[in-house]
DNA sequence: AGCCAGGCTACCG
DNA sequence: CGGTAGCATGGC
């Protein structure tokens, strides 16, 4: 018979009743984000997260801007990486032509605030060329990480997030939050959890998409602080 | 005042 | 291979 074995197990249970738990408990969370579309509010442009729309990103621009997103909030807070975003919005340079065409220490200073930025301004300029050579196309994984600056969370995320590929995004958080539950340790490699998660879910862009977002809403309350996951009202 | 943040590369044994 | 120092800034 067909019907899968290992949709049965233990571990695929677990999985699949904690994604169901967080799902109840936040809802759809509207990954990735995007700065607001409307310019004529410049003072005022927030991130817009858009629940139960996964057509997004829509443009190649918006697309981009996903991309540079992952590469600004790596091993930085969200807000961090937000600012960074607004600054390069104001210079026109999300975009990526337009963003290999700003001065080099303009570019730095606008992205500042993320943090890395001698690291960060070369990673973005290899992604910005990488993208800008894909002519529309989908990125194979294994090319992703080709380009410097791009590990497997990064290429992962660009791929889930910002061309609606189903890979599965394993972050601290996940590892954290697994590791207390106790379905995982903690020192598995990248590759070990991520096919752990998408052997035991359907492979499917939209679960992937929900899923990474809730553990990210979920870790940021009960496991940013040690010891993590003490005060878990859920697990 | 420290610790932490939606990691990655380079280099070490 | 697996393990880890260094990278920079902002929030709390």
């Amino acid at each position: 018979m067909e019907l899968n074995l290992y949709m049965t197990t233990k571990t695929g249970n677990e999985i699949r009743l904690i994604y169901n738990k967080l799902y109840k408990h936040y809802g759809p969370q509207g990954w990735w984000p995007l700065l607001g579309m409307d310019s004529s509010t410049e003072t005022d442009v927030r991130m817009v997260y858009h629940p139960l729309n996964y057509d997004l990103p829509k443009t190649r621009n918006e697309t981009y801007e996903i991309i540079l997103g992952t590469i600004l909030t790596q091993n930085t807070a969200w807000n961090s990486a937000e600012m960074a975003l607004r600054n390069l919005k104001a210079l026109n340079a999300i975009d990526p032509e337009n963003l290999l065409g700003l001065d080099t220490e303009i570019f730095k200073q606008a992205i500042r605030s993320a943090g890395f930025l001698n690291q960060k301004s070369v990673y973005i300029k290899e992604v910005t060329k990488f993208y800008i050579a894909l002519d529309g196309k989908i990125p194979k994984r294994e090319k992703l990480l080709e380009v410097k600056g791009v590990g497997n969370e990064t290429a992962d995320s660009i791929l889930l997030y910002a061309f609606k590929q189903p890979e599965f995004v394993v972050d601290t958080y996940t590892k954290r939050i697994f590791s207390h539950i106790g379905l995982i340790d903690y020192n598995y490699s990248y590759n070990k959890i991520k096919n752990l998660f998408e052997t035991h879910l359907s492979h499917d862009m939209i679960i992937y998409n929900e899923y990474h977002a809730l553990l990210v809403e979920h870790a940021k309350k009960y496991y940013s602080r040690k010891p993590y996951g003490v005060a878990d009202p859920l697990f």
